[in-house]
DNA sequence: CGTACCGTTGAGGTGAGTCAAAGTAAGTGG
DNA sequence: CCACTTACTTTGACTCACCTCAACGGTACG
């Protein structure tokens, strides 16, 4: 359904840039624990209110951070990519998961156990460093806003949501058209954005009619990226 | 106008405990500094978009973190207290601050310069670690549901919020009253829970004709804290 | 005592929620 | 290859929470 990117080894200097601090022996090391393991589509990787069990590097394939909340609403925190990390947030609080973790296509994915991670920390003080650096980073407050912010009207936060997924899940044709291949359903979307997923329909047919994308299903083509950035930036009233 | 709490030194091993891995030392050589300042009610101490200078820490007085969208929407991102450090999450993320820092009241802030923060971390390895953890814990996902999440009725996203800043800006009176001296106008209390400060008001109204606060400008009573947390976590349909 | 700012109130508009039903694709087994 | 099941998506009607704008009232401060 989904175009696999290219596997990612996680340790390379090439692969995630979290560990790019280690050097080839380490790597072999890391490498030879038996801490690979395969999730199906849909599997759940950790589960919001677990307790940490280290850091988790996807090697192939896509994950969706999301949570749930006391009403049972759920709120998506973020898509993860190969070679991206995930489940430090919670490791570094020392407080449980505030997130699950579903595997959104068949996936790879390391489990860098808690006890490796300290080891490796008092070695490289770099590292530590590189992770204080990922985590300012990440679900940063100018993405969630843009996604969340009520004020913005929905086509808005939904064109800006797909400008952020264009780098991992689009790819860019000859002609210039931007084609997604989105791992995400409907009801992913609007996890995403904070809506819910006929919301999310309906916007989308709205873009669709102002020719600014097309769309059956998980494809969507974009068939002018700059007057998509217009919807995303400043919105002209019609 | 609003209660100012105890000052606090922030190199004290008592004081903000992002630093108590100084030893008293260090902690004479950084008080010599001449990086303390004092901001009056409004002034900004650092600015969306700016480079970061270093970590501010508060001694005295609350600040606001907001940020605006291209849209001219503002929203809180939090509430620093005495005690707390703020201006590291770009500090660390190598980026312009994501938000705009303001005094809500007369504050005395000290700013430890990015080159000083440097040594310090080169010097005590437990001090990135122990940043890992303040980044982690800070602006958690958990609270920015809670306030911001568009699921969630306005009264409960107001009832936790007040809840949140049952902490910093609450005082238990002898009969179990609960007195909020809040250093947020209306305004404020808007960014913060994203919306507009009619609508602050109005549900603040709501919940005063449920008797389960009463309110006078930036004043509130809560005179049962049980029933505002039944508000807060599961409301009961009228 | 006047001014400026903040807060309140009211009327009217609207974007998204809700619910239920119909439509469509993907997966399964004969 | 087709019939069947299942899950996802779309559509429509209705409702409501919050927004918008404008006017008014209070409080603080000079």
């Amino acid at each position: 359904m989904c175009a696999f990117p290219s596997a990612v080894n996680c340790f390379a200097p090439d692969g995630c840039a979290d560990w790019a601090e280690l050097d080839p022996s380490e790597v072999t090391v890391l490498e030879r624990k038996q801490y690979r393991r395969i999730y199906r589509r849909g599997e759940t990787i950790f589960h919001q209110a677990d307790e940490p069990q280290g850091i988790y590097c996807i090697e192939t394939g896509y994950v969706l951070l999301w949570c749930m909340d006391a009403f049972g609403n759920e709120t998506a925190l973020g898509l993860r990519t190969p070679g991206e990390s995930m489940g430090y947030r919670s490791l570094f609080a020392e407080e449980p998961h505030a997130a699950t973790a579903r595997a959104l296509t068949d996936c790879r994915v390391r489990l860098i156990p808690r006890k490796i991670v300290e080891q490796l920390f008092d070695a490289h003080p770099a590292l530590p460093r590189r992770f204080l650096r990922t985590l300012a980073r990440d679900h940063g407050p100018p993405e969630a806003l843009l996604l969340r912010g009520q004020h913005l009207p929905l086509r808005v936060r939904l064109a800006n949501l797909l400008l952020i997924l264009k780098e991992p899940c689009a790819v860019v044709h000859p002609d210039g058209r931007l084609v997604f291949e989105l791992p995400l359903a409907r009801h992913d979307l609007a996890a995403m954005v904070g809506v819910r997923p006929e919301s999310v329909g309906r916007a989308l047919k709205e873009l669709e009619d102002k020719d600014l994308i097309t769309f059956r299903r998980q494809r969507v083509t974009v068939p002018s990226i700059d007057r998509l950035l217009d919807v995303a930036g400043l919105d002209e009233l019609p």
